[in-house]
DNA sequence: GGGTTGCAAACAGAG
DNA sequence: TTTGCAACCC
């Protein structure tokens, strides 16, 4: 039997811990993770341990007695939380995955729902993802007959992160077209017009864009100072990682929520900032000690995860940028390989070559998820996937487009918003434009009347608006209504959605099977959702990857080959790293080649992607591009145009009778046979 | 008027 | 692969 020991939860002077900290950690992650009280910014270079120190420092804490739900970690994506609150678990026990942790996003959205009532919106209030944000937008876009006089408008895509862009910068929309979109400063006047009814939109259908969730949350902590005490309270011990990345409204936050008294450490690396189209700066993190006075400021310097050579060329890569950064990464690892430079004839050529290696290092008896893929946009490994799924690699890749972002999965997503809350007029016109016969015009007239009725699933008295499409609409309110009082679990409302949405995926696709095999995979999913209200939330703030659902329904039992964009890569690390379209125009993207500013920062993107290799790294791109208009030669990218051989060494593939192999120039070290 | 269909053009990055 | 626009059908 327990007994119960008296003792005050500050005084940790007769803790014994179970984990010896000094031993396990450097000095300065030591500093770090026994800093107790105020404000502290951990600066850490990549690969110095930043994710240990956090685990260790969660751990501590929960062993000098503070309670798991008193700490907050705040990370960038919700896997990066589950990840790291798992592996505090395995260096102490279960009660770290009790630590409150996620997104801000997420975290905001939980706060709002919690205080929803006092606050006055209704509890019931759904998230309005990008594509939903988009739509709206485009409807009164067109309603406004905003594009008439054939001058270039913005399209809805633009005007979507114009709006976005103004709330995370927490500038008026005027200076954010003046400074970001000077060619649309004519149209400012429809734009800002667009930006209030898109405003009331949300009011009136009772949701809330990713934007909302940050700035309304702040406001909610502004004005009630109750509220943000009992925040703060709970919130005794506050960490922010991946701080560079954080924007104005978000640092706000961090200090609204550790309120009274600062306990609040902020993780990151400046030059590692990549985040700056959504708001982020990365001088930020400087501005840090300025926000929460006698801030306590720890650097990590030393590298643990890569090679001498590969921070050579990291550091290299730096060194170009237009802002400087007092950073240079070192290691007491050895000098490892010069990473390589592949030129490959063409992007096939490319993918091949790849495939070859992974295979290879397969043989040798490399793990496939000790290697990854890197690439600037989701598209540019496409080709690269066609060869992978020739040889029968395993992989699954992050970035790109997303589960809940494809039509059919939209569709089905669609219904459930409206069962949730009947107020949400883009879910509605979703829903109703399948029918056949009925287009924009029909469907806004019908949800004009459906947003406003009493009983909107029944539809009645709506026939004299629908004449034609009586029997459609029959069907769809009979599914509905069964829905909604009846007394199903989450799935089974999932399973009769899908069922009634299949004739339509079938009639809408050519590619069906594979999309109906996907809403199946969502039945399944649904099995670990007690309400509906909280499958919605997490699938827009926490999406799954597309071909994570591929990957569950062909189980192997190798972990698979990790593709990723480089943003999606970000605080991850593998033994052997691909970084491949390696082009001036790809990376650095050709948005940003006319600008110095943005220019960094796709150079920062360079670094992240390089120093995420522990052992080799090997750098490629195609001589010829190829697209639909047809061939035309390309130019490596100009941040390693350069680089010296003595930093990056050049590869030439050479084709053999039977297979390619790519071979070094001189004599330098041959690859693994 | 409103819906459907077909062609030309553009396409980031993520919560 | 999706989106914008214009011609074409009910």
């Amino acid at each position: 039997m327990k007994k119960f020991i008296l003792k005050k939860e500050e005084d940790t002077r007769g803790v014994s811990y179970s984990i010896d900290y000094e031993k396990e950690l450097n000095d300065p992650q030591f500093e770090a993770v026994s800093h107790k009280e105020g404000p502290a910014l951990v600066i850490a270079g990549a690969g110095t341990g930043k994710t240990r120190t956090l685990i260790y420092r969660v751990a501590r804490l929960i062993e000098q007695g503070v309670a798991p739900g008193n700490i907050l970690l705040l990370t960038f994506t919700r896997r990066a939380a589950r990840e790291m609150l798992e592996r505090a678990g395995r260096v102490l026990d279960q009660r770290c995955s009790k630590v409150n942790g996620g997104t801000f996003h997420y975290y905001c959205s939980r706060l709002l729902h919690r205080y929803a009532e006092r606050m006055g919106f209704p509890e019931n209030f759904t998230i309005l993802d990008s594509s939903d944000a988009i739509e709206v937008i485009q409807l009164l876009r067109t309603e406004l007959n905003a594009a008439e006089s054939g001058k270039r408008f913005p399209r809805k895509n633009t005007i979507y992160n114009m709006l976005s862009s103004a709330a995370n910068k927490q500038l008026g929309l005027h200076e954010i077209v003046d400074s970001q979109y000077p060619q649309f400063r004519e149209h400012i006047d429809k734009i800002e017009q667009i930006a209030q009814a898109y405003s009331a939109y949300k009011k009136k259908s009772h949701v809330m864009d990713f934007d909302d969730l940050l700035v309304q949350t702040r406001d909610m902590l502004r004005q009630h100072k109750d509220i943000c005490q009992q925040v703060s309270a709970e919130n005794r011990y506050v960490m922010i990682d991946e701080y560079q990345d954080t924007n104005a409204l978000q640092a706000e936050l961090a200090g609204l929520f550790t309120w009274g008294h600062n306990n609040i450490m902020a993780v990151g690396d400046d030059a590692q900032s990549i985040y700056a189209f959504r708001g982020a700066d990365h001088k930020n993190i400087m501005e840090f000690p300025n926000l929460f006075r006698n801030t306590r400021i720890i650097k990590l310097e030393e590298n643990y995860r890569s090679t001498q050579r590969i921070l050579d060329l990291a550091n290299r890569l730096l060194e170009q940028a237009k802002d400087k950064y007092d950073k240079r990464l070192f290691t007491n690892r050895e000098e490892g390989d010069l990473p390589a430079l592949i030129k490959a004839p063409d992007e096939r050529d490319q993918s091949r070559f790849i495939s070859q290696m992974i295979l290879t290092m397969r043989e040798q008896g490399k793990e496939l998820r000790e290697m990854a893929v890197l690439f600037r946009n989701g598209r540019d490994s496409f080709e690269l996937e066609l060869e992978l799924n020739r040889k029968k690699i395993p992989f699954i890749k992050y970035g790109g487009v997303k589960f809940a972002e494809a039509a059919h999965i939209k569709d089905v997503l669609a219904h459930l918003k409206v069962l949730v809350n009947p107020a949400d007029a883009i879910s509605w016109n979703r829903v109703l434009t399948l029918l056949e016969g009925i287009g924009p015009k029909t469907a806004a007239d019908l949800v004009a009347w459906l947003t406003s009725a009493q009983n909107p699933y029944a539809m009645d008295g709506m026939q004299r608006v629908s004449g034609k499409y009586k029997k459609q609409l029959d069907s769809l309110s009979m599914l509905l209504t069964d829905l909604k009082h009846k007394d199903f679990t989450t799935s089974e409302i999932v399973e009769h959605v899908v069922n009634y949405y299949r004739s339509f995926c079938e009639k809408r696709f050519d590619d069906h099977p594979k999309r109906v095999k996907d809403l199946e995979t969502f039945v399944g999913l649904a099995q670990n959702f007690t309400d509906l209200d909280q499958i919605l939330n997490d699938l827009s703030l926490d999406p799954i990857e597309q071909s994570a659902v591929d990957f569950e329904s062909t189980v192997e039992d190798e972990a698979p080959l990790v593709l990723s964009t480089i943003h999606s890569a970000k605080g991850l690390e593998w033994s052997q790293v691909f970084l491949i379209q390696c082009l001036d125009g790809i990376l650095p993207s050709g948005y940003s080649i006319d600008d110095a500013d943005s220019l960094d920062e796709e150079l920062r993107l360079m670094y992240v992607a390089c120093t995420r290799a522990a052992d080799n790294l090997y750098i490629s791109y195609p001589v010829l591009q190829n697209n639909t208009y047809g061939e035309y030669f390309s130019n490596p990218s100009r941040f390693i145009a350069d680089i010296g051989e003595k930093e990056l060494e050049p590869w030439v593939l050479v084709e053999e009778r039977d297979d390619q192999q790519a071979l070094p120039p001189n004599d330098a070290p041959a690859l693994p046979e």
